[in-house]
DNA sequence: ATTTTATATCGCAAATATACGATAAAAAAG
DNA sequence: CTTTTTTATCGTATATTTGCGATATAAAAT
């Protein structure tokens, strides 16, 4: 792009995306997925499990823990990750914003196209 | 990227990432958000909300519209768009899959870092 | 002390996304 | 019929993301 326009939206607008952008792509999706369900959540299962190169599957680590939606820890020789529930719940949360938005204008029911 | 590893995932995963990439931009955040709390849904009116071009706002509906998020009808000269509550609701219930994966491992209570 | 194992980071190539001017298309106004 | 208005699309420049080999780092094993 020629010029970010980024900055020119409202501060949780921009929160809200880079959310959304954290979570929007398929490998992330599944590494959620496997922390979900997993009690140990060290990081070469999950390399092992994704069709990906280590080096990759770091990278979408680093990525998730950058908005806060997973935490990690080293244990020596390992590294442990797992899904900050806090974050993640608040995220889903914050989609009832829109809900609400409709709900004053009493919008959501008649749709207008 | 070398080789473009989407497809080496599962349907439902590719799915969810790309209904989260399509909020992944504030841009598609305040759209979105202006649909909600109005009846009129005028894109005109859409192109004087944001800080961008009319090109660049067409093209970010034209992305919403893809992954089904909104709906557009053409009224004679101007063009009217709408939230698609259904896929909207789906969206966000969806979610609810790493919660319930979770729940079936009782790993959310005993975080593991 | 050296080697192995597990992860993170660097650097780069290729793919995508973003932004917008220019232009097309099509209805409405004159 | 020509002009204006409204929106979509094309082409293109630039920015960002993705993917991975190579390498760094640091604990564990030998």
């Amino acid at each position: 792009m020629a010029i970010n326009r980024k900055l020119e939206f409202a501060t949780d607008e921009i929160a809200l995306a880079d959310l959304a952008k954290a979570i929007s792509h398929p490998a992330r999706i599944a590494i959620l997925k496997i922390l979900a369900q997993q009690q140990s959540c060290i990081c070469g299962e999950i390399v092992e499990g994704l069709p990906l190169a280590q080096a990759t599957v770091s990278q979408h680590l680093k990525e998730l823990k950058a908005v806060g939606l997973i935490k990690g820890t080293i244990e020596g020789k390992t590294s442990c990750y797992c899904i900050n529930w806090e974050i993640f719940n608040q995220f889903i949360a914050r989609f009832g914003v829109f809900a609400d938005l409709a709900k004053n204008e009493s919008c959501q029911s008649q749709s207008c196209c």
